[in-house]
DNA sequence: CAAAACAGAACCGATTTGGTTCTATTTTGC
DNA sequence: GCAAAATAGAACCAAATCGGTTCTGTTTTG
């Protein structure tokens, strides 16, 4: 499989608490609380989103992090590009060139641009709200909730 | 950066070498030396492949694999996955329950089905024939070749 | 029966990753 | 002004993963 790393995922754990709480103005002590996600890891996140810009940092003695965007406006593509860098598959993408490793086959790795276009165009239109709030639930399958194991 | 596994990329570069040959039985020594990867690893790969069934294998002296079918009929996804296992993300895909390590706030992954969707569906868009014979050079930028890097 | 090739598992070193800890720095309130 | 509460940022470490090799079979050919 090929794995997202577990931080991105808890990268939007963390933001899908932001905008639940959004306007409340949380610590990483709150967060961590909130998400049970072990306190440091949630802190390290948090920083990273906040030196990223899809949160506002207030420090000192009642400070804590804020969205800077509505949920609607943040898209997950940002939360994950914060926490693993570039969306792409391969290295070899957007003219980056150097990193070819098998360089006699080269020419034919102009498919995995498509690929990668694919996976970031997908992760740009799934906004943050789009994963706080799910569809309601009239419109989950029998159980009355979205399908989502466990 | 969300990493395709090494492995997975060489496993395309293999095939690639394969779809190059097509219709002749290739040793794994001869996919080694063609395609620059150290012998064993070449081994490997086509092992996994000849089992997933995208080749077939002949043993005994004089063996060696050849493409089950052609270029045109054997998707990217099926290489990445005879590598990498099913093409996805995260693991709370499909009903495949019980690795929810955050399960409070569970209810939000159905958005990640989404992009596990998308991923694999352009996967399976992009043969590889695709990829072996790419488009031809007047299609191409200046240059004459399509850009990729190196 | 010997050589050539694949099948499959086991194994090992190196890299990456997840997660913690430590030292600033900033802000608030007494 | 000082202590407490909070973030900023880097350094650090243990554990899991990954890339790659090696070894022991098995099958086929001649
Ligand atoms: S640059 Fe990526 S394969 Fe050549
Ligand atoms: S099953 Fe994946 S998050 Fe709950």
């Amino acid at each position: 499989m090929i794995r997202l790393s577990r931080m991105a995922d808890y990268g939007v754990v963390v933001m899908t608490h932001m905008a639940w709480r959004r306007h409340e103005n949380q610590t990483a002590h709150q967060v961590a609380a909130g998400t049970g996600l072990p306190e440091a890891t949630a802190g390290k996140l948090l920083k990273v989103f906040a030196r990223s810009g899809i949160l506002t940092s207030h420090r000192g003695a009642h400070g804590g992090y804020e969205l800077t965007r509505t949920p609607e406006d943040i898209s997950v593509a940002e939360i994950v590009e914060a926490v693993e860098g570039p969306i792409a598959l391969t290295l070899c993408v957007d003219e980056h060139p150097g990193h070819c490793g098998v360089e006699a086959l080269c020419p034919m790795r102009g498919g995995w641009n498509r690929i990668n276009a694919a996976l970031r165009e997908a992760f740009e239109g799934l906004s943050l709200a789009a994963m706080a709030f799910p569809a309601p639930p009239e419109f989950a399958g029998p159980g009355g909730r979205p399908a989502v194991g466990l």
